[in-house]
DNA sequence: GCAAGGTC
């Protein structure tokens, strides 16, 4: 008989020692109180295979240790800010994670294995090598093994401590790189920030001297954050609205049935277009009814609940903030009620006794009888998958039944009764409904209406937040049956601005941009607020605050977007991912981000009074402040452009003459465009081909939504004419079906000089405008009247600094108005970010005199083509699989 | 007085 050996086993928190242990001991573990609060000892007997271990299992707490610089590089007199971009950085397990140390080292001591039980993710193999560091300091004898499982059910966690492997060490040095990228520039930036801007405002006028001090921190997550706040500050800003027009038509049967009919056009911009088909309509307004499509429908339960729609879902439905969600949902968590309320998974274990969960519920007075449904079969239908697995949480889910409990806030009980019903929800059958769409034809325009009756509820009964229905009273027609219309209209709209950011809007662009993670992302959030950065209103909508605006529009004038774009923690992210994968080494991706952001950070120092002066424009200066302030250069003087060495800022050529672009740098990346324009390519002369005035730029990216398959974010129109440069289909006039881009004869590239008006990919040079630049009549007005600020998600082209190409804002920034692999842009585009049904009202793009201008190329199906690349075909040369801006095919 | 990420 082998002797046992002691086997010290590790998890990242008490709840997963707990279980791991009671499904390796089947429920007969010993459970005992360590030194450390939170994390008591389980022990039991087990064998490894066929080696007879003594278990003891406990856990830590999360991290074990921190990440500091040395006590002399604390104080913020110290040293320079961009020192600490070269200070030596210290791990030490902190002052309250002393007793998770002395628990793990007390054990460590006995013991002869290390088992590390951590979530199977880069964090957690972090955390495990800070276990073996502080476990080997205790015995270094130590033998350390990794257990890697992938649920936490009996038998996968049995294979897992038989086939135990080694920590990832690469995975672990990932996140060092991280947390190293994180405190330099964390630090640095928030010293620079608050050192030069503290105390030179009244930020509190007739506050005291504690009110006036406030720490201006900067994140590699915080400022992002804001940043998406502020840009859709200047979005809102930059709407221009604009009129529409579409025919109306509704018809009431003379049996009281009623149905409005959309116009399969939308709406249109121009007036004269909708007016001449109007009044063919009106001149033959009988309509006929050109098909008829009745099917039945399905609505499918919600997803089972991970943290994020959690958070979404607890927002719109209980009107509770994510970050206050998370508190009163880890108080459910604590107390047994609910599992683990930080997770990405969204699918249940096929294992899963999900049954069990709802019978538990069957005695409830408000959602009983459903789960008894779901009990008997009845109602029961397996979840759906959302495809998401952190491979160690289930999705929320309740564990644990109650009426309620005397001592809980109305909050307390909300949430869980919305877990609960979502919980059984996802469990039962599909909503039935009955949807009839109808087409109809009066002289040569079409018309849709549809109708929907909702046969069986199932699990919406249970969930009385969803809402699904329409019109149910539909007028039954048939296939070429006529009517006359009750109304037939021309009614003019108004585009609307988007939105205020709401905060599940907010946190669906983080969750895109990868800003935060599950359990950070409404911190993140809340911290907006806490700086003072951000505002709510009675609306729950975000916007900047002045200082947040004013510290956003300071970087963007220093040239640094990249310090706020919502790709810079994606490309920190994307960095220290190849660590993990070990494709490159800590020390080199550490050496490149230091050497990028410290060239940031001095370019920053260089041009700080741009951020002074865009704070003054918010706030007054302190007595005393107005010296340094003073002495700040005026932001028009930004140095020499690094590509051309004209001066940045707005370049001036003489009366009469075309501005002059910047040969070889169309884009001038360092420039700033907010709020004065100022870029070289601002002042390109770019022509129009309508008459001889310069084009300009004009913001266009909440006009995308009923631009025309394809089109960039970004166009231009004639200063002079207001010509706007887009293809549109003259015969419908409004966002195209599929098919049209598919039809042969495509070419917009065949109206002469297409490519120059596009705005070229990042990274590549804009085609420069030759001869057919005519006169710089409207240049000075284009480079200087338009105030609005641009859409512009550039930044800076990758091939900026040549050096830390990696740490750039390349492509990747263009990738939510289009981009290979994420989806059909045009799509997206109307869709994705505001709902479909939504994008409508902020549709505007389309010049109203988009259809002057001639030259339009009419496809087969009698449709005027525009770019198919957003089909996947380059709409220079019709070939699927390039962009037009990077055409092979043609120069 | 700084970050973000774990967790209580």
């Amino acid at each position: 008989m082998q002797r046992p050996i002691k086997v010290l086993n590790v998890a990242e928190k008490n709840s997963i020692a707990k279980q791991v242990s009671a499904a390796l001991s089947n429920n007969a573990a010993r459970n005992q109180r360590s030194c450390s609060t939170y994390n008591p000892l389980f022990f039991f007997p087990y064998s490894i295979n066929g080696q007879p271990c003594d278990m003891v299992f406990t856990s830590v707490a999360g991290h074990l240790m921190e990440l500091d610089f040395p006590e002399n590089w604390r104080k913020w007199k110290a040293c320079s800010p961009v020192d600490l971009y070269g200070a030596p950085v210290l791990k030490n397990v902190p002052q309250d994670k002393k007793q998770v140390e002395r628990n793990l080292q007390e054990q460590a001591r006995q013991c002869q294995w290390l088992v590390l039980w951590l979530d199977c993710d880069r964090e957690g193999e972090n955390i495990a090598f800070e276990v073996i560091d502080v476990c080997r300091r205790a015995n270094p004898r130590l033998l350390i093994k990794r257990a890697k499982f992938s649920a936490l059910v009996r038998r996968e966690l049995e294979r897992s401590v038989q086939t135990l492997g080694l920590p990832d060490e690469n995975a672990s040095r990932a996140v060092d790189a991280r947390q190293e990228i994180d405190l330099r520039i964390g630090a640095s930036f928030t010293r620079f920030q608050t050192m030069l801007l503290q105390d030179k405002f009244d930020w509190r006028p007739g506050g005291d001297e504690e009110e006036q001090r406030k720490v201006i921190s900067y994140g590699p997550c915080q400022f992002p954050t804001l940043g998406l706040i502020v840009q859709r500050q200047w979005e809102i800003r930059a709407h221009v609205a604009e009129p529409f027009w579409y025919i109306h038509v509704t018809y009431r049967a003379p049996e009281g049935q009623q149905c409005t009919f959309h116009w399969r056009r939308g709406h249109l911009f121009d007036h004269a277009v909708a007016t001449v088909l109007y009044e063919m309509c009106v001149e033959a307004p009988l309509a006929t009814i050109t098909r008829v499509d009745a099917r039945q429908t399905l609505k499918h339960p919600p997803l089972p609940l991970a943290t994020l729609s959690l958070q979404k879902e607890a927002i719109t439905h209980l009107r509770m903030p994510g970050e206050r969600m998370m508190k009163v949902a880890e108080e459910l968590y604590q107390e047994g009620f609910i599992s683990y309320p930080r997770t990405e998974t969204d699918c249940f274990d096929p294992a899963y006794d999900l049954k069990a969960l709802v019978r538990d519920h069957v005695q409830d007075a408000r959602w009983g009888q459903h789960a008894q449904r779901i009990d008997s079969g009845e109602m029961w239908s397996n979840p759906r998958s959302g495809g998401h697995d952190d491979k160690a949480h289930p999705p929320i889910h309740p564990t644990r039944w109650t009426a309620g409990q005397p001592n809980w806030h109305q909050e307390k009980a909300r949430l869980y009764e919305f877990i609960v019903r979502s919980f059984l929800a996802s469990c039962s059958k599909p909503a039935v409904g009955f949807q009839t769409n109808i087409e109809a034809r009066i002289d040569a325009e079409l018309f849709t209406t549809t109708g929907l009756m909702v046969m069986e509820r199932n699990w919406m009964e249970v969930f009385p937040w969803a809402r699904w229905g329409g019109n149910d009273n539909l007028p039954p027609f048939a296939v070429d049956q006529t009517f006359m219309p009750t109304e037939l209209l021309l009614k003019e709209g108004v585009t609307h601005p988007p939105p205020k950011l709401s905060e599940r809007d907010l946190i669906a662009a983080m969750e895109r941009h990868g800003i935060g993670t599950d359990a950070t992302v409404a911190d993140h959030i809340q911290k907006q607020l806490d700086r003072g950065y951000a505002a709510k209103d009675a609306a729950a909508l975000f916007s900047p605050s002045p200082l947040g605006e004013a510290l956003i529009a300071g970087y963007h004038k220093m040239g640094l977007s990249n310090l706020w774009q919502p790709d810079l923690r994606g490309i920190i992210e994307h960095n220290i991912s190849e660590v993990a994968r070990g494709r490159r080494t800590k020390e080199a991706v550490l050496e490149e981000a230091v050497q990028h952001f410290r060239g940031d950070y001095r370019a920053a120092a260089l041009k700080s009074g741009v951020m002074v002066e865009e704070v003054a424009r918010f706030f007054d200066l302190r007595a005393g402040g107005q010296a340094q302030a003073a002495g700040a250069p005026p932001s028009e003087e930004l140095g020499p452009c690094p590509s051309c060495t004209l001066p940045l800022g707005l370049h001036k050529p003489e009366e009469g003459t075309p501005y002059v672009a910047c040969a070889g740098a169309p884009i001038c990346r360092k420039a700033v465009y907010f709020p004065r324009a100022t870029t070289h390519a601002d002042v390109s002369p770019q022509s129009c081909a309508h008459c001889p005035g310069n084009m300009r730029k004009v913001a266009f990216r909440f006009r995308r939504a009923a631009l025309p398959y394809g089109y960039d974010a970004e166009m231009a129109a004639c200063v002079l004419c207001d010509q706007r440069f887009q293809d549109l289909c003259e015969a419908c006039g409004t966002n195209r079906p599929p098919e049209h881009s598919r039809a042969p004869g495509r070419g917009a590239g065949q109206r002469g000089g297409r490519a120059g008006r596009r705005v070229p990919a990042a990274g590549r040079a804009a085609p420069q405008r030759g001869p057919r630049g005519r006169g710089g009549r409207g240049g000075a007005a284009a480079a200087e009247g338009r105030g609005a600020p641009r859409s512009r998600r550039r930044g800076r082209d990758s091939d900026s600094d040549s050096d830390d190409a990696g740490w750039a804002v390349g492509p990747r920034a263009r990738t939510m108005s289009r981009g290979p692999g994420r989806g059909q842009p045009h799509q997206r585009a109307r869709g994705a970010r505001y709902g479909a049904q939504a994008a409508g009202r902020y549709a505007a793009g389309r010049g109203r005199r988009q259809h002057a201008n001639g030259g339009s190329l009419i496809s087969a199906t009698g449709h005027v083509m525009g770019n198919g690349a957003a089909h996947g075909a380059c709409f220079k040369c019709g070939q699927p699989g390039h962009w037009s801006s990077v055409c092979p095919n043609q120069d």
